[in-house]
DNA sequence: TACTATAGTAAACACCGTTCACATTGTGAC
DNA sequence: GTCACAATGTGAACGGTGTTTACTATAGTA
């Protein structure tokens, strides 16, 4: 009740709106109360971080019934800019926000299990592509390529989710932006064979604005 | 002497260090004055971000001394790096922390002259590539360009910054991961013929972890 | 029935951003 | 010189925040 209480607040509200004692009001409970459950207001926040990370597997699921392992990937990019342009509050909770780490071994252990875990299981979709010799052979190590994708796409959605307001940068449309990076990566990643499949987007004929 | 405080504390007990009333103790004054010359947190806040990011100027000219187009614009992310890894603190306040717009019409002024905004200089040196058909001939939008070398290396250092800490991801080395982004992108944006210039970086020689 | 762990509370504490009425100081006009 | 006035700084307070402590009521178990 109390996690389901943030998530609504963060959602509705928005950042600064979670506040113990509104949290607490929402599920007609005293503030002292929520310290029963957690030990301060940083451990709460981590859980309801945990449990949203955790629900982005259902999100990505889907992705895994694309044919290829490239396909998977690009599917699973896909998802994530929607999730993250769809839900900026959430992202910036999750992805934005430093937090201290979770030292709790149960959720290391759930973390550590691709199937509980979407960044695991975005690993073993790029060691699928490493195994499928879409990428160049240098690039043999997932972590290293996993890393490189998620920053790619994070740093367009987390600069919009900060800056984007900002109206001395002329910005240009952030999904199309996001989609670009994407594709970027990849063909800078890809083997000649596989690069044939780009979309036209990389060549720049398609996303050129007016 | 309000903003210069407000910096030390920023920088060296970090993100939630400061506080208005510490801000007051650091300078011996009432914290009733500083709204004397603030509306509120957020506006001092503001001006010292603007400060700061002008600051970034001094930090990116010597680039400007490169001898072609393409130098200064790996000089420019080089800097960039190296600003957002040694300085995670002004970094994240500059980057990763949304406030509001500001419309003092004198900050847009500022903001829209590249001699004194840093994005601006960065836009300046991205047109004179494109100037000299260093880069794809669809690729003809500065700000396109920028914006997406800028949310490359913003990706790697604010996901470095907001979850290198998470022990259940094995980070690479983040300064390799971020010059590896950087030529990543530039691959995927030059012609064939700059294309050479690129080191051996992307073809993932260099940096292969153990 | 007695004991104990659990769930919840009321009241307080220190700190935060913010406001307001009030001193103090310096400046320019007559 | 002095009067008016704006600028600068202050002390005390207000409502809100995270957090702690002492306390009550309840449920389950020996």
């Amino acid at each position: 009740m109390i996690l389901e209480a943030a998530r609504d607040l963060f959602a509705s509200e928005g950042y600064e709106a979670v506040t113990l004692r509104k949290v607490a009001d929402a599920i007609e409970y005293c503030p002292a109360t929520i310290y029963k459950y957690f030990r301060d207001k940083e451990e709460m926040v981590r859980a309801l971080v945990e449990q949203d990370i955790g629900a982005l597997m259902e999100r990505f699921r889907p992705s895994m019934d694309k044919q290829t392992p490239l396909d998977r990937l690009r599917s699973f990019g896909r998802s994530y800019i929607d999730m993250g342009l769809m839900q900026p509050n959430h992202y910036r909770l999750m992805f934005m926000t430093p937090l201290l780490p979770n030292d709790d071994p149960l959720y290391r252990q759930k973390r550590a299990d691709p199937q509980t875990d979407s960044y695991g299981l975005f690993l073993t979709v790029v060691q699928q592509c490493i195994d499928d010799a879409v990428f160049k052979p240098a690039l043999n190590d997932a972590e290293w390529i996993a890393q490189t994708l998620w920053a790619g796409l994070h740093g367009v959605i987390a600069l919009h989710i900060a800056l984007g307001k900002e109206e001395t940068v002329e910005w240009r449309p952030v999904r199309e932006r996001a989609i670009f990076m994407h594709e970027l990566m990849l063909q800078g990643m890809l083997t000649e064979a596989h690069r044939e499949d780009l979309p036209s987007v990389v060549a720049g004929e398609t996303f050129q604005p007016a």
